[in-house]
RNA sequence: GCCAGUUUAGCUCAGCGGUAGAGCAGCGGUUUUGUAAACCGCGGGUCCUCGGUUCGAAUCCGAGAACUGGCUCCA
C-alpha cells in the first residue's frame, strides 16, 4: 500500500478555485522577475513568452549565452534584489499602434529601449492578439512586458521560489520556430510549500519506475541487441503481466467478450485501407519488402510483384478483418473481439521514456461492433469496467476526457459524417452523465473517426497518467466494408467501440510501480512467501520443505531460504527484495504446528497454525484484496 | 527528430592529464543464530564506441550510440 500522504494534485485546468487563482498569478509574476534579473545580467537577451504552469513558471528567451544550472545562483539573487525592492506591478494599457512601436524600439520585454533590437518575439505575440482585444503591458521596475495579467500587486508579494532546470522550446510550440531556451522554476505561496513540494519530488524519484523496476528486476531494456523502448520482461515482471492478463481474461469473460489472436504482422494493403498509411507511417516501423510469392518464375520480362508487410500498430484491422471473415447479422451482436495484441509503433526516440513510451506494447484490446441501439449500454459497459478496475487498484483519482469534434472541421479533420457526430458524441455524453462518471469535455480533440474519452488517472505521488484511449469509430468500419445484416433485411455498417481499460502491460505496469512503489498487493507480487528457517537443521528443514511444497501445489509463488545464516540477515534480504509475506520458522514454531506470519512493511504479525496461514494467503489471492 | 546534460565493477557513486577506487551485491570460509543487515578472505573493469591532441587520456577535443530533462509527437 502507499505509505506517503502527500498532497493531492492540482488538476491544472480543470480545478480552479481561489487558491489556485492567486498561486498563478505569484507564478507568472516569478517569471517577470525572472526575465527581469536576467536582462541585468544579460541586457540583450529577447523574451518571447512566460506563463505559469503546474507547479512554477517558466520564460522562454534567446541569447547567445547558453545558460545553465550553474548560472542560477546569480539569477535567483538578482530575483530577490527585485523582490526586495517590492516595486509594484503597473498594468498599462495601450494602443496596437504603440504596442508595435515598443516591441519596434526594443522596449517590451526589456528594462529599457535597446535600439537595433526590436522585440521580435514579442511582435510576433502581439499579432496573435485578436483585433478588438485590448493590449496590455505590465511594469515592474524598469521592466516592461507584454502581457495579460493579471498579477500580484508587489513583486514583494511572490513567496518562495526555486530555478530548477533549463530546457529548450520552440516559439510558439512550433518545431519550424527558432529554438528557444527555457528556464524553469517553481513558486510557492511559502516557503513550507516548496520544501514539501521538493520532498514530493525526492519521493517521486525514489518510486520512479524505472529505478524500482531495475532494483526489483522486472524488466530491462537492451538498446545494443534489441532495440531502444523495447523491454524484455524479466521472470518478476512477467509475472505481473500475466497476473493482469488473468484479470482481464476473467473479466472479459464475464462481460460476455470472445477472444481472438492475430498475427503481428499485416499487408500494405490492410494499412491503406485503414487509413493508417500514408498519414501514420512515420509513426510505424518500415515496411518488409518481399517479393510476391507468385511471382518468383514469371514469364520473362515481367518485374515479380513486390509485396510490402508491416508491423501492427494497432489491432483494430486485425478485428475488423475477423469480422468481415463471415457474414454477420445483427443477430450476431453486439460483437466483443478481445485480444491482449503485441503492437509496434516507432515512436521518436526522444519520446521513449522507461515503460512509459515504449516502441513495443501489449495491449489489453477488444473492439465491440454493435448496432446504434446497442451503443449506449455496451459504452457504458465499457466504462462500469474501468470503475471495476479502478477499485481493484486503489485508484482514487481519475478523470475521463471527453474529445469532441468541431463542426467547422468536418471533412478535413474530421470525417464528414454530420449526423452521426452529433449522434455519437450525444449518446457518449448522455452515458457520462446518467453514470455519474467524472469527466470533462475537450471540444475539437476527437480521433479523425469518431469521439474519443481518454482515461486520465494520478499515481500517489502526483504524477498523471493518460491510462488509455477509449474511442467510437463510425467511419473505419465503413472503410473496411464491414456489414450486418439487420432485421429489415437490409445491409448496415456496425458501430465500433474500441476500448483498451489496462492501456498497455508496459504503461499500466509503470503506473502500477510508481502507486504501490513497488510494494505490490499478495496477488500481484512476483515472489508472494518466503518461508525462512531459524537455522539449517534438517528437523527444521523438513519441516519447512512440506510447507514450501505444499503453497507450491496451490500454484503459491514461493521461495525457501533454508541457509545458515542470521535470521535477522534473512529477513532483511526478504524486506529488500519486497517479498510480500514471510513465514519465519523456528523450533518453536516446528513444535506448536506453526509459521510466524510476517509480512512486508507490516512486521511481525506473531505465529498462526500452518493451515491457516496458508488459508489466509489464498484468500487473499484468489479474492484479490489490496 | 530538435536543444541541453549524463555515461567508470551487477547496483550506487568517487577519481577529472601520470599504475582504475569505495560501499553494497557476488563467490569461498568461519559463525548455528527468534523478526531489517555476524566476521574474515577472494574475484570482478574495452572507464559507452570510434577517431584525434599528448611522452602519456577514464580525464582534453571531434563524431556516433544510449540514457536523462524538456520541446515536438502520441492513430
Amino acid at each position: 500500500m502507499p505509505d506517503t500522504n502527500l498532497n493531492p494534485p492540482e488538476h491544472g485546468n480543470l480545478v480552479k478555485n481561489q487558491d489556485s487563482a492567486e498561486l498563478e498569478r505569484i507564478r507568472h509574476s516569478a517569471a517577470h522577475v525572472m526575465a527581469h534579473a536576467i536582462l541585468r545580467l544579460w541586457p540583450h537577451a529577447q523574451f518571447a513568452s512566460g506563463p505559469a504552469v503546474d507547479t512554477g513558471f517558466y520564460y522562454d528567451l534567446e541569447l547567445d549565452h547558453r545558460i545553465t544550472p550553474d548560472d542560477f545562483p546569480a539569477i535567483e539573487a538578482e530575483m530577490q534584489k527585485i523582490i526586495a525592492a517590492n516595486y509594484p506591478f503597473e498594468k498599462i494599457t495601450v494602443t496596437r499602434e504603440q504596442a508595435i512601436k515598443d516591441a519596434q524600439s526594443g522596449r517590451l520585454g526589456a528594462l529599457s529601449e535597446r535600439p537595433g533590437h526590436p522585440s521580435k518575439f514579442k511582435l510576433g505575440n502581439i499579432e496573435d492578439i485578436p483585433e478588438g482585444e485590448p493590449i496590455t503591458y505590465y511594469k515592474s521596475g524598469d521592466f516592461i512586458d507584454l502581457c495579460a495579467g493579471p498579477h500580484v500587486a508587489r513583486t514583494g508579494d511572490i513567496g518562495a521560489f526555486k530555478l530548477t532546470s533549463v530546457a529548450s522550446a520552440y516559439y510558439k510550440g512550433d518545431e519550424r520556430n527558432p529554438q528557444l531556451q527555457r528556464v524553469y522554476g517553481v513558486a510557492f505561496k511559502t516557503k513550507a510549500e516548496l520544501d514539501q513540494y521538493f520532498a514530493m519530488l525526492e519521493e517521486a524519484k525514489r518510486r520512479d519506475h524505472r529505478k524500482l523496476g531495475q532494483e526489483m528486476g522486472l524488466y530491462v531494456i537492451d538498446p545494443e541487441f534489441v532495440g531502444q523502448g523495447m523491454p524484455l520482461w524479466l521472470p518478476k515482471g512477467a509475472v505481473i503481466c500475466e497476473e493482469l492478463e488473468k484479470l482481464a481474461k476473467e473479466t472479459e469473460f464475464l462481460a460476455g467478450y470472445v477472444r481472438v489472436k492475430t498475427p503481428h504482422i499485416a499487408k500494405e494493403k490492410m494499412y491503406l485501407t485503414s487509413g493508417h498509411l500514408p498519414y501514420y507511417a512515420d509513426s510505424m516501423f518500415p515496411p518488409m519488402v518481399l517479393r510476391g510469392e507468385n511471382t518468383g518464375q514469371g514469364p520473362a520480362g515481367t518485374q515479380p510483384e513486390q509485396e510490402r508487410y508491416y508491423l501492427k500498430a494497432m489491432n483494430c484491422p486485425h478485428h475488423h478483418r475477423i469480422f468481415a471473415a463471415q457474414p454477420r447479422s445483427y443477430r450476431d451482436l453486439p460483437l466483443r473481439l478481445a485480444e491482449y495484441g503485441t503492437c509496434y509503433r516507432y515512436e521518436q526516440s526522444g519520446e521513449l521514456f522507461g515503460l512509459m513510451r515504449v516502441r513495443s506494447l501489449n495491449m489489453n484490446d477488444a473492439h465491440i461492433y454493435c448496432t446504434p441501439e446497442q451503443f449506449a449500454e455496451e459504452f457504458n459497459a465499457v466504462n462500469q469496467m474501468y470503475l471495476k478496475y479502478f477499485k481493484i487498484f486503489g485508484i482514487e483519482k481519475y478523470v475521463m476526457r471527453f474529445s469532441t469534434h468541431d463542426p467547422a472541421k468536418l471533412g478535413q479533420k474530421y470525417v464528414g459524417e454530420p449526423e452521426l457526430w452529433k449522434q455519437t458524441e450525444d449518446m457518449v455524453r448522455q452515458v457520462l452523465k446518467d453514470s455519474g462518471i467524472n469527466y470533462v469535455e475537450v471540444p475539437d480533440e476527437a480521433a479523425f473517426y469518431g469521439p474519443k474519452i481518454d482515461v486520465q488517472i494520478w499515481s500517489v505521488i502526483g504524477r498523471e497518467f493518460t491510462l488509455a484511449t477509449n474511442q467510437v469509430d463510425f467511419a473505419v468500419p465503413k472503410r473496411f466494408g464491414l456489414e450486418y445484416r439487420d432485421r429489415d433485411n437490409t445491409m448496415k455498417t456496425p458501430l465500433c467501440i474500441h476500448r483498451a481499460p489496462l492501456g498497455t502491460h508496459e504503461r499500466f505496469i509503470g503506473f502500477l510501480i510508481e502507486h504501490y512503489a513497488g510494494n505490490f498487493p499478495l496477488w500481484l507480487a512476483p515472489e508472494q512467501v518466503r518461508v525462512l528457517t531459524l537455522n539449517d537443521s534438517a528437523e527444521l528443514v523438513s519441516y519447512a520443505q512440506a510447507i514450501v511444497n505444499e503453497l507450491r501445489t496451490k500454484f503459491v509463488r514461493v521461495s525457501a531460504d533454508f541457509s545458515p545464516a542470521p535470521i535477522r540477515a534473512k529477513i532483511a534480504d526478504a524486506e529488500a527484495e519486497r517479498v510480500h509475506t514471510m513465514f519465519v520458522i523456528g523450533p518453536r514454531d516446528k513444535q506448536a504446528g506453526a509459521v510466524s506470519v510476517r509480512v512486508h512493511g507490516k512486521g511481525n504479525l506473531g505465529a498462526k497454525p500452518v493451515a491457516q496461514a496458508i488459508e489466509e494467503i489464498l484468500h487473499a489471492i484468489t479474492n484479490r484484496l489490496p
